[in-house]
DNA sequence: GTCTATACACTGATAGAC
DNA sequence: GTCTATCAGTGTATAGAC
């Protein structure tokens, strides 16, 4: 992340990254960025002139990972049913790696609608505006050859999306109320990997 | 909610239930509770002594609703894949009508694991507390009973969550990606009452 | 570019009149 | 109980020396 930018600066992105990550813009404190990029709070300023700058940036950073996310799902395998394991698991996977991305979205997006839309849009080229409908075209193509059973595109869309990304914006409860450690917790999600898209095809094939 | 308390006590709590549900502790003014209320600001510390005491009684209320919730599933239909229809529906229900509680509680378990969590051990009961695990032996039976698909009670429990909260938390996401208006948000919530089931029955039915 | 010192605004909390 | 006025602390942002 962030290669071209010259060191200090990109000592402050990659701290200011993990801070607005793990506690939202409201719950970050500037002082803590430069604790964290082992430099002064006025270097803050003077790269980034506001926090509200600052947070762009990372925003900024943040959406441009997730298009290249999204583009293994385009030229995943010809049968929809392997297509739907390729999703899944390229998808857990990108998630794995960064976990607390899923409620930075979720909670910035309804903190500021316009922002975290714009950025995202920013970033996505037609083909990855596209995606959505492009996958609900082979539901539905699916649903007419009759290999999968009815289904509206939006709810199996949404049905995918939060079998793969809610374990992970849930995981301090999920190990309250189901697990003990850290380790059962990373165990449960390799299983996901095979278990959502058995799961998925398993509901919907005739 | 808060029948017992007196007027002015009773809109306090009332209007820092919205404020901190929206934002979040972090994100709350108090200053914006007291206009919510309608009172002045010095009122909330005559009644909460700070803020952290006001958010813990929110907390406390908030908390109080969830075995409540999850009462219905105890005594839910004899038939395992009735049980099923019952919880899922009667799930939705309970988060349709209070839509922001399980992005809040997702964000301040995470602000703060131990807060929450003792507020909820607080206010179940053993009962409460062994749900999830008769829940998990009601499913280790049908397994070996051959009437449902081999899945580990966990995966099973998360894949449920998921599919009946995930929306709820990604509303604006799904809104920003999928939908145009609030109406069709709505439509869409009602049309899972039924599909969210009928998708997890035809997932493990055998 | 990087630091220290400081200005300025905001927010939670208290004092005191009514 | 409820208000106005105000304090103390904290957080963002800037000035200015090096």
């Amino acid at each position: 992340m962030v290669d071209e930018l010259k060191n200090t600066e990109k000592q402050i992105l990659e701290a200011a990254y993990h801070e607005f990550l793990e506690k939202g813009f409201e719950g970050t404190r500037m002082q803590s960025i430069a604790n964290r990029a082992g430099i002064n709070k006025a270097l803050l300023h003077y790269y980034y002139r506001s926090k509200e700058n600052l947070f762009n940036a990372v925003v900024n950073e943040v959406t441009k990972a997730l298009p290249l996310a999204i583009h293994n799902i385009l030229n995943s395998g010809d049968d929809f049913f392997k297509k739907i394991e390729i999703i899944v698991e390229s998808y857990i996977d990108f998630i794995s790696k960064n976990p607390q991305l899923p409620r930075f979205i979720i909670n910035e997006i309804t903190r500021n609608p316009e922002l975290i839309a714009s950025a995202i849009a920013n970033h996505s080229g037609i083909k990855e505006m596209r995606i959505i409908e492009q996958l609900a075209n082979i539901i539905n193509q699916e649903v007419n050859k009759g290999t999968i059973k009815p289904i509206k595109p939006h709810q199996f869309i949404i049905n995918l999306l939060s079998l793969c990304v809610f374990p992970f914006v849930a995981k301090p409860l999920i190990q309250f109320i189901l697990l003990d450690d850290e380790a059962s917790f990373n165990e449960l999600i390799l299983e996901r990997k095979k278990q959502v898209s058995k799961f998925i095809i398993d509901a919907i094939k005739k």
